[in-house]
DNA sequence: TAGGTATTTTTTGCATACAAAATTTGTTTG
DNA sequence: CAAACAAATTTTGTATGCAAAAAATACCTA
């Protein structure tokens, strides 16, 4: 096995999709512009084949919108989508917790607690990188631990759509004690295998990474809208 | 508005992703079945590329598995595969229901309620097709209620690839009439908007209907090895 | 100059062409 | 006759070509 881990998924149009996915949650391609085809053949060395068959697997996954006759555009999620996002999001990983509860292995956990306590210390340092990449891993790991391959791969669907917006979503003080707080209550729930609990917390938890999100929304669409007026 | 109709989502490719997912769940083309391109051309009447790409699409919706260079096979759920699914299945069916009793009109409700009648008169005659008919609508009804799109298009994506399996999946009297039972109970507490009832129901109902098909499948099993066995 | 129309250019969607890989077939050899 | 190897065929993956639609530009008129 030589060159193999640099090959992830073969097939050109595989890479293609992988590639373009990565573009749109991380913003570098921004919500509502178009996809176009021949600007991203040269971007990508590609021809248009492999190119459109990633797109219509993008389509699919839902991170764009196929106009007819007038291509791709990256989906731009109003304050209604992001809120039935969240909804759905929120009953995905309260699923996620009912089974890691009862499913959790001693390894597990441990390995979670340990994810835990290191994104305490993140959080004590004010390392907001180093936060969200534990808080992301930590979130992951109970879908894992709920060991059910269909859940993950659609939260993994639904959760892609919004990467893209709380990419950094650089809460205020008191939100991110709240946050740390849900997230210590998690791991207590998860200790005593307490299902109902995990599940009861976790959405909680959801519904108010939801009001973070709406809530900067918000503010950033009311300075779009006075930028405009100036204009 | 003239022939609006007749070409749902007038984009070539979509017409045959709507089409060939018609086939992969009406069973049309075999669970484990390989989807030959040049076949499918001829029959469908349209050249590779709008074929290759409505293959992407379903690739992506889980209907199919790609294999590399050697192109698409129709999904073929395991025991463990379907067990996983139902168990998805039976999270946002649950989500519906709770979210449904919080948000159905009473216009909607009477609606449910007058399926309901149709499908206990389909049931009484024996009449499976109806029946099956009524409670498919039943459920896509709770759904709706539930106002939720995202949820609407997560539970359709996962329900696809259960619905080529319990596509009459004909049940025993005795499970027949408990799932009748089941479905009096969702009806009263949705009536009584008892959103943790209608979701406890649904989840059972959805444990049940589980049960049903994965008998089946292993009876369906058993058969075929015997078959194997006599060659 | 603003608005509208015609023309050009670009872009998308589909069909075809070509190359590489996989499968099948035929042949040979033990 | 079975296994194994080799040639031929099929099939997949990608690139290119062509036509129709959309967008951009230029032009004209009020």
């Amino acid at each position: 096995m030589a060159e193999i881990l640099s090959m992830p998924g073969a097939v050109l149009h595989g890479q293609v999709a992988q590639r373009l996915r990565q573009m749109l949650v991380e913003g570098q391609i921004a919500p509502g512009a178009k996809l176009n085809e021949r600007e991203l053949c040269e971007q990508l060395k590609v021809s248009r084949t492999p190119l459109r068959e990633a797109i219509k697997t993008l389509a699919a996954e839902g991170l764009v919108e196929l106009l007819p006759n007038r291509g791709a555009i990256a989906v731009q999620l109003g304050e209604a989508d992001i809120l039935n996002t969240f909804e759905v999001m929120a009953g995905l990983e309260g699923m996620s917790g009912e089974l890691a509860a009862q499913r959790v292995t001693p390894e597990e956990l441990r390995e979670i607690e340990a994810m835990h306590y290191e994104m305490k210390a993140a959080y004590t340092r004010h390392d907001l990188s180093t936060y969200y990449r534990l808080n992301a891993a930590i979130h992951r790991a109970f879908n894992a631990a709920a060991r059910n391959p269909v859940l993950t791969a659609t939260y993994n669907q639904v959760n892609a759509r919004l990467q893209a917006l709380r990419f950094r979503s650089n809460q205020d003080g008191e939100k991110w004690a709240r946050a740390m707080q849900e997230h210590d209550r998690m791991i207590e729930a998860l200790q005593k295998r307490d299902g109902a609990a995990l599940r009861a917390e976790l959405v909680a938890h959801l519904g108010h990474k939801r009001d973070v999100v709406v809530e900067q929304m918000r503010t950033a669409h009311a300075a779009a809208a006075q930028a405009q007026e100036k204009h």
